[in-house]
DNA sequence: CCCCCAAGAAAGTCTTTCCTTTCTTATCAG
DNA sequence: CTGATAAGAAAGGAAAGACTTTCTTGGGGG
């Protein structure tokens, strides 16, 4: 026989990041509109008191669940010497990392986050979709605009974003990540035929 | 004084079309979490009774205003005689017409109806969002295939969707229809000149 | 013109869920 | 080691909201 694990209390930073964990996975498979403290206090093994020592109302642990997935699940861009290879590599980077949480904080800031914060539509979104980065700020560009292989004043800010408008696209619809042939079709039969003609 | 103008009282189709309209109306205000049936009830100015009369659930009342919103706003596609003209009016009329409705109808799918309703993810996209024709089957591809502006067989479906993709992904993200300059600019900078390539 | 179904109003039941309170005890800081 | 702090458990108050029931009466169909 296996001695009895002792189960240890929880402190800190430690336990509240795992509150924000159960508060999410709760958002993912429930939804917003039938997720209550309860579900989340469970999910985390504890009491519903110790959420409320921490923050005042439901809407409130909902917003930094949302913060702090995202905050914990970073995109990792690598650096891999072209313009398609490092396209292809953060295409794919973001759709892994952000698979489901573009469906469910955009259903989440639209299905009664907005009522109950008071905050305007593009305030809520701001902050749970993170503000997004200006097309020809994106590192990959700069880096293939240094290296010579595209002239970033010539090429449309409609064209840079195309890309990642469509993975985006496929994510909300989908709630799963685009399959690597949707990602090598975006790139090499949409995007990169584009940038020849500039 | 103009005399106090008489209520009458709504009955069958008429009536229920005034129940599932303020149903939407509640949905696109308030949103899913925070709608009631009460809330329904006020604004069209009846009873909860009237509605339980009709459906047995909340959830089905939210499910028959968004589909009834979808039937009676539907996206009217003119034939202008070019694949390019029908493109633009046709992106046009989506975006009119169907501004709010992706978003309010992905939300509500996300966010709680899934959950109440028994149904798949995909089932209640089905019903929700509508079924998507296949891109080859769309009435201005056709045209088009049929007065030689494009091969259907030799194009990609991929390039095909591209257009109404990047409309959607608008809808979604900025609840409002593109601009004439993006709609454009989607047309004339990336879908006609990956058109010309083929 | 009359009958009958359903609209509309109102009150009520019961469950859910938000949020609070209290108490015990593990753990952290010093 | 010791005191302060917060975790965890449990129970419950209060309000909201889903759904029901009953009753009155308008008005559509015959």
């Amino acid at each position: 026989m296996a001695p009895e694990p002792v189960r240890r209390r929880r402190h800190g930073k430690q336990l509240e990041a795992e509150l924000l964990a159960a508060g999410w996975d709760e958002l993912v498979e429930t939804g917003y509109a039938r997720l209550t403290m309860e579900s989340i206090a469970v999910r985390a093994r504890t009491s519903e008191a110790v959420l409320y020592r921490r923050w005042a109302h439901k809407d409130d642990v909902v917003m930094a669940a949302i913060e702090h997935y995202r905050a914990t699940h970073p995109v990792v861009v690598p650096d891999t010497g072209t313009l398609r290879g490092d396209l292809l590599a953060e295409l794919t980077a973001v759709s892994e990392t952000r698979a489901t949480f573009f469906a469910i904080a955009a259903a989440t800031a639209f299905s009664g986050l907005l009522a109950g914060t008071g905050l305007t539509p593009a305030q809520v979104r701001a902050r749970v979709m993170g503000e997004a980065a200006l097309p020809r700020e994106r590192a990959l560009y700069r880096r293939a605009h240094d290296r010579g292989e595209l002239d970033l004043e010539r090429v449309p800010a409609t064209l840079l974003e195309m890309p990642f408008d469509l993975v985006r696209h496929d994510l909300l619809m989908e709630l799963k990540a685009p399959s690597p042939a949707r990602i090598r079709a975006i790139v090499d039969d949409l995007f990169l035929p584009l940038l020849d003609r500039i």
